[in-house]
DNA sequence: GTACAACCTCTAGCGACTAGAGGTTCAAGG
DNA sequence: CCTTGAACCTCTAGTCGCTAGAGGTTGTAC
């Protein structure tokens, strides 16, 4: 049994147009295809994509899970590279977090001390005017 | 007296080809220029520039500082379109951090679940494997 | 007058898709 | 067998907020 792209795509929860760009970037080798050239695809291959989605969806980057396939392919080899990915994009994670909460803390002083008057009083223009964050 | 793009650069943080490109973008009006059309901005256009690039470190998106930068040109208005616009922003920044706190508990629990064996019983992998996050 | 930094415009690239045009193939029903 | 129409195909361009580079011009200091 194989798939059409789109029960690929309702097999992964991934877009038709995405399955697509995820085989231009080299994240997934061309499928084999019907003789009208339409491509079709194996259960590996549906195994492949939901690796994919799910490492989008912890936030791994094209680059990145590129690499995590690779090594998922060479069962004996240690997994520190792996390990080294993830904390990578962990420390990432954290970074981006510790700049939006940062942001976070500035924009509420921000708007706890807007008074809805005018705009020639009010405190948010004036924050942005004068100083401004981060 | 008037500013040079790189002097206007240099008084606001902001780098010279991203100065060009907010006018390019419309949030700043093209500036008169020299006799050998360089462009001269006077302290005004400084300003301007510099509350651009403090809303942009507090993540404001183009299209509202737009938004913001009209609003601030007219004082007697009521500023609670100001207020939409912030809070609109600090509900997006809380989101984001939400989604990416989430994020981080999921791979806290990865990297903390790594024996550094080898990859065919790596439990990373087989986190991306079964489930993922979100 | 000449050197050279600073300026100019224009195009293309980043990341990870998304949208659309314009054409072809597949599967089901008559 | 034939038609309909959904699903598929390729290709290009757009999103956001810049950034980089090519190739040419202007301003300023000596």
């Amino acid at each position: 049994m194989n798939y059409g792209i789109g029960e690929a795509s309702r097999a992964t929860g991934i877009k038709v147009p995405t399955i697509r760009y995820y085989e231009g970037v080299g994240l997934l080798s061309p499928p084999t295809r019907s003789e009208g050239k339409q491509r079709r695809y194996q259960p590996a291959d549906i195994a492949r994509l939901n690796f994919i989605r799910h490492a989008r969806d912890l936030g791994f980057e094209i680059g990145d899970i590129r690499e995590l396939l690779t090594l998922s392919t060479r069962p004996d080899q240690s997994c520190d590279q792996v390990d080294v990915i993830t904390r990578r994009h962990l420390s990432d994670v954290e970074r981006r977090i510790a700049q939006l909460s940062a942001l976070r803390v500035e924009l509420l002083r921000m708007v706890n001390e807007c008074t809805h008057g005018r705009i020639y009083e009010c405190r948010v223009i004036e924050s942005i005017q004068e100083a401004g964050g981060a």
